[in-house]
DNA sequence: TGTACATCAGTGAACGCGCGTTCACTGATGTAC
DNA sequence: TGTACATCAGTGAACGCGCGTTCACTGATGTAC
């Protein structure tokens, strides 16, 4: 690293920058003067490597959700021999996501990504992420722990819940006297009790 | 309506302003210049009703959680005899009204609205619409379409899931292919089949 | 009913700021000989 | 090994813009007499 020319990694230098911006400022302190500046680079510096702002928010985006897959198929691995487990255990990995970097969770998923055809790495990602917990999700019904059937449509559902959880947490929208009397944990087992078939729910 | 000076509710054609703002533009380019330009009144006058930014923020949001109490309310009271159909159509206009006014849900919900406590208006708005879907889910109770139990909880689980389907709507997570195949009408009554009691899920 | 006046909602100029993007440039690097 | 040179990542000045907020003001209004 010769500190300041030919920085040798500066485009994965930048989205770490943003990732620092994204935890102690938030979504939106998020610029490309303070992303460059944060880096330790001159603010034009960046169009060497992304031709506009989109594209840095793309890549900060892209790189959520791979962080997201790392994490969860991590648990998803851990958990192979017990169906059960890996689908509680790969959900909460999802939601601690969520918590730990709130800002980097809401770039990823709230659509900031606008013409999401320009960012194939982007679009792939969330593929690849989406295509794990279907997994997750068929491994349970062929051992009849969750009812058979249309396994996308019951991602969904399922993943519907923890994506509103996380988002009522985040948005501080749950009364604190529920949050007292119950942890963000005992929610989302309660939701999926209801999913899982042969339990009282 | 004396055209300019004593507008006489500049304070109502503000927030009205900004709803058009939200739903042509979006969250993004809400700003109080643009508002007051709108609603025709130069760019200061808005300092006259609301004392910064946040405040006129904080009145949007707080007019979101009126007119989505107004929608689901006037909902509740139409099906008050069918308790299942009640907790149905309720949360489908739950979901309408975020499909309809989509920037004006996201500013409702997403914690835009910053210190909360500065602003009781919104905060009691959005505990009486809380107090209405626990209540709907307690006569769901009663009659045994739902389970016994803590009633928040339960409505936290349920208001969960619609609150992540709207989310991935709005974000554009879902898959094409998926939407295709089943509505939003569809995957809502999906989720909400696995919460009512007695029913082959 | 008519007039003087206090009130205060709305005006418009001005402030300083940070933003995204462009542009001509510079200087470190690796390569060809 | 040493030198000339092409490449191109990063610089720093400059652009125009819209923003939130302030301030001294103006003029429409309603009220007291």
């Amino acid at each position: 690293m010769t500190d300041n020319y030919h920085h040798g990694d500066l485009k994965n230098a930048l989205i770490q920058a943003g990732l620092a911006i994204l935890s102690q400022e938030g979504v939106q302190a998020l610029s490309l003067r303070k992303v460059a500046k944060h880096a330790g680079v001159s603010h034009a510096a960046p169009y060497s490597h992304f031709t506009d702002k989109q594209a840095l928010i793309a890549a900060i985006a892209t790189e959520g959700y791979k962080k997201l897959y790392e994490q969860v198929s991590a648990v998803a691995v851990h958990y192979q021999a017990d169906p059960r487990s890996q689908l509680i255990e790969t959900a909460w990995a999802y939601v601690q996501f969520a918590i730990d970097t709130p800002d980097h969770f809401k770039i990823t998923f709230s659509g900031i990504v606008e013409r999401e055809h320009d960012y194939p790495d982007y679009v792939e990602q969330a593929q690849k992420n989406f295509a794990l917990i279907v997994e997750v999700i068929e491994s349970c019904q062929r051992q009849n722990i969750l009812q058979q059937g249309d396994s996308e449509l019951l991602m969904v559902s399922i993943w519907s819940g923890l994506h509103g959880l996380i988002h009522l947490l985040l948005g501080n929208q749950l009364p604190s006297k529920l949050l007292n009397r119950v942890s963000a944990r005992e929610i989302l087992l309660f939701q999926l009790n209801h999913f899982f078939v042969g339990d009282t729910p």
